[in-house]
DNA sequence: GGGGGAAGGACCA
DNA sequence: TTCCTGGTCCTTCCCCC
């Protein structure tokens, strides 16, 4: 068995190896100097013996043996290995020295403690105290008096209770941090209107242009009156009630509520002094401060903003030898991107800051794979995205949900419907579509498996979502059977499954603006990978659906070069037209006449109802009440033969099962997939999908 | 050997 | 009293053509 080097707990006792994987992190602003000894005991005594501490204990084990295994490897390697490797870097190291740019500059701000100063700030009293916002299960954020107890965010509110006894745990309030989030976008935009939100309190920005107009900006533009009324909640009590995350020995904690109000605040027209203002415009606006990080580049940037937190800012001068500094002493563990596994991985090669990782990058491209040596080698040169996407697909979406115990099938078939039915809720909200379906179960004793099915065509309602997860959740129910299925979290994911990203949404009949959905990859990876990434083969992203009009990024084809005719998915008549715009004039007509006779609806007796709502998504009747909503029965129209909505043939039968099995015949001959090349296809796609899977009901469904 | 699906896992707040 | 999340994307493995 192979010793680990020194740094490396791996090779020790499992208590010694499992205190540096649920040890505390540290790695965070107001942590500083903490009795880790003492914090780490409580946090073990109360883990040990649980059945969380024993799968930490397997996973421990698990990426001990990963270590070993690369230290294995790293024995292995010749001299001249190494020396064939250092020429391949060193090549590699020149072209990215080519391409290094230095001209943008990128700012990351990051609210302080941002749910807990929100919680603070609506609540005086929380101010002086250390508190948390979660639950006894998991916390979210911490204040930084809790932090001096070793409390923070992601660890138990149970354990957070035994470290500190006195600490006030608040429930989560999303609608709250929305609100304030979005006056916090609001200044951000004033500086890039393209900023790239992370999450609710975090986001990139490029103020290259803002800085290029500033310079010419008089004074009066660069100035903001101390406004009384924001600065004083309450009277007499200014420097208590605002800036609550502010700490007394923390360091940037000047609040710029120090001057009296009427003060006009005069703004410079550097970088520095643009962010400054940013800081002070967001505090003023919130009651709440922001950390900032200006940098040539995202990466650095990120790192920045937690240099001088709580309250403060930093920026690397755009030159090559200042961010080589920057870097020099840097530990890994501060890159986003780089966490607790990587970090351990590295320390045992004897890596712990990244002047290091480019000392043994010849050795790094030998033990790990290309993807992740070209991350190491970008973060060792100080290099990032310059510049910032937003416009990125999202890959996928999922809900997933933690409780006790549950091995009663039937309530498991139950949460999986409502997680559905909740995931579809999101997708419509952002108006996403996708192929695959994973099913995540985690069972009592922690152990995780996820379960995925692909479809031919994107999905995005409640119950084709559940039809596959259903089918998933009832192959492990299968599984283990006799014996129930005991488990404590279930996931409900949907990613894109399809190799073409897919145009902006327009969701049935109605337009609706794109949303760019959040991104919550570092954005270091998603740079490297844009110009690395070699043999990523998952990268599918979610879609959104084009039903009558595309948008630039839509690769849809003219109109013209359609090979089938447009068939009214109510109607089902072929229209003589070939314009869209007089097709969704014909089925508006046909919907308006529909709903009038909206009592007749159930005249196809067995059928499922056709209904095309608002946000166009295809569903059964039993929604269709919702406001908003129009429903109309295939029969309503009085077209009594059916249409197959993929050959768009008129069936001589009646008979709702032979009709389906007509058009699954259909599909199986592809011609699905050729409808997808055609420009429009997503007005087919929906109504295949209404037929096979919503609108008349599929005899599996029925189970 | 490459493409793509499935499963597991890393990372983050 | 409470007893370790929720969300997203990347990597690896493996099968099929």
């Amino acid at each position: 068995m192979t010793v680990l080097p020194e740094k490396c707990s791996a090779a020790g006792p499992a208590e010694d190896g499992l205190l540096s994987r649920m040890a505390l992190n540290d790695n965070k602003a107001g942590m500083e100097g903490l009795d880790r000894e003492k914090i780490n005991k409580i946090i073990l005594e109360a883990s040990k013996g649980s059945r969380f501490y024993e799968n930490e204990l397997k996973k421990e084990r698990q990426v001990n043996q990963r270590v070993e295994k690369m230290l294995q490897q790293k024995g292995r390697v010749a001299e001249e290995h190494l020396r064939t490797a250092q020429v391949q870097v060193d090549k590699m190291i020149s072209e990215l020295e080519r391409s290094r740019e230095l001209s943008r500059v990128i700012v990351h701000v990051d609210m302080d403690a941002f749910y807990a100063a929100v919680e603070m700030r609506d609540r005086p009293e929380l101010k002086d105290q250390p508190m948390a916002v979660g639950s006894m299960s998991m916390l979210s954020t911490s204040n930084y008096h809790a932090r001096r107890f070793g409390v923070r965010a992601a660890m138990p509110g149970f354990i957070a209770k035994k470290l500190c006894p006195n600490l006030v745990i608040v429930p989560l309030n999303f609608d709250k941090y929305k609100a304030v989030s979005s006056q916090v976008r609001e200044v951000f935009s004033d500086y890039d209107q393209n900023f790239l939100p992370m999450s609710l309190d975090e986001a990139y920005l490029d103020i290259t242009a803002h800085l290029e107009m500033r310079r010419n900006w008089p004074e009066c533009q660069r100035s903001y009156r101390v406004c009384a009324e924001t600065l004083l909640p309450e009277a007499g009590e200014k420097e208590e009630s605002l800036s609550p995350v502010l700490f007394d020995e923390s360091p940037g904690t000047t609040s710029s509520f120090q001057d009296p109000p009427g003060r006009v605040e005069v703004f410079g027209t550097t970088a520095e002094e643009a962010v400054r203002e940013m800081r002070f415009r967001i505090e003023h606006k919130t009651s709440l401060t922001a950390s900032a990080g200006i940098a040539p580049n995202m990466m650095l940037a990120k790192v920045c903003s937690d240099k001088n937190k709580p309250n403060g800012q930093y920026r690397i001068p755009p030159e090559r030898r200042e961010v080589m500094d920057f870097i020099l002493d840097l530990p890994v563990r501060k890159v986003p991107g780089i966490g607790k596994v990587t970090e351990k991985m590295l320390a045992a090669l004897g890596i712990n800051c990244c002047s290091q990782l480019g000392q043994k990058m010849a050795l790094l491209s030998l033990l790990f794979s290309e993807t992740s040596w070209h991350h190491f080698l970008q973060i060792s040169l100080g290099l990032g995205s310059t510049h910032i996407v937003r416009n990125s697909e999202r890959k996928s979406m999922s809900t997933e949900r933690t409780f006790g115990e549950m091995s009663v099938a039937e309530e498991q078939l139950t949460l999986c419907k409502e997680l559905c039915e909740d995931l579809a809720q999101e997708l419509l909200k952002e108006g996403l579509k996708g192929k695959t379906v994973t099913l995540k179960v985690k069972n009592v004793k922690f152990e995780v498996k996820t379960r995925a099915l692909t479809l031919p065509y994107s999905v995005s309602s409640a119950n084709e979502i559940y039809t596959s997860a259903r089918d998933l959740l009832r192959a492990e129910l299968d599984h283990v059977s006799p014996e129930p299925l005991r488990l404590r979290l279930q996931q409900a994911e949907l990613a894109g499954g399809g190799a073409k990203d897919l145009c902006e949404i327009q969701a049935g009949f109605v337009s609706r603006p794109f949303t760019p959905p959040p991104i919550h990859t570092p954005p270091t990876i998603s740079s490297s990978s844009a110009t690395l990434k070699t043999h990523t083969v998952t990268s599918t992203s979610l879609h959104t659906d084009s039903v009558l009009t595309h948008s630039p990024p839509c690769t849809s084809a003219p109109v013209s070069l359609m090979p089938h005719p447009l068939t009214c998915p109510v109607c089902f008549k072929d229209m003589e037209t070939s314009d869209l715009t007089a097709f969704n004039m014909h089925i508006d007509e046909c919907l308006k006449c529909s709903a009038a006779q909206k009592g007749d609806e159930g005249s196809l007796s067995g059928s499922r109802v056709l209904e095309t709502v608002t946000a166009g998504e295809l569903q059964p009747a039993g929604e269709k009440d919702k406001p908003g909503d129009v429903s109309v029965t295939s029969g309503v129209c009085g077209h009594t033969p059916l249409v197959c909505p993929v050959c768009g043939q008129m069936q001589e039968t009646a008979d709702l099962t032979t009709f389906n099995h007509h058009v699954d015949e259909c599909l199986n001959h592809n011609v699905l997939l050729e409808l997808r090349e055609t420009g429009i296809q997503t007005v087919h796609e929906g109504t295949v999908s209404t037929h096979t899977l919503t609108w008349f009901p599929n005899t599996q469904d029925t189970r």
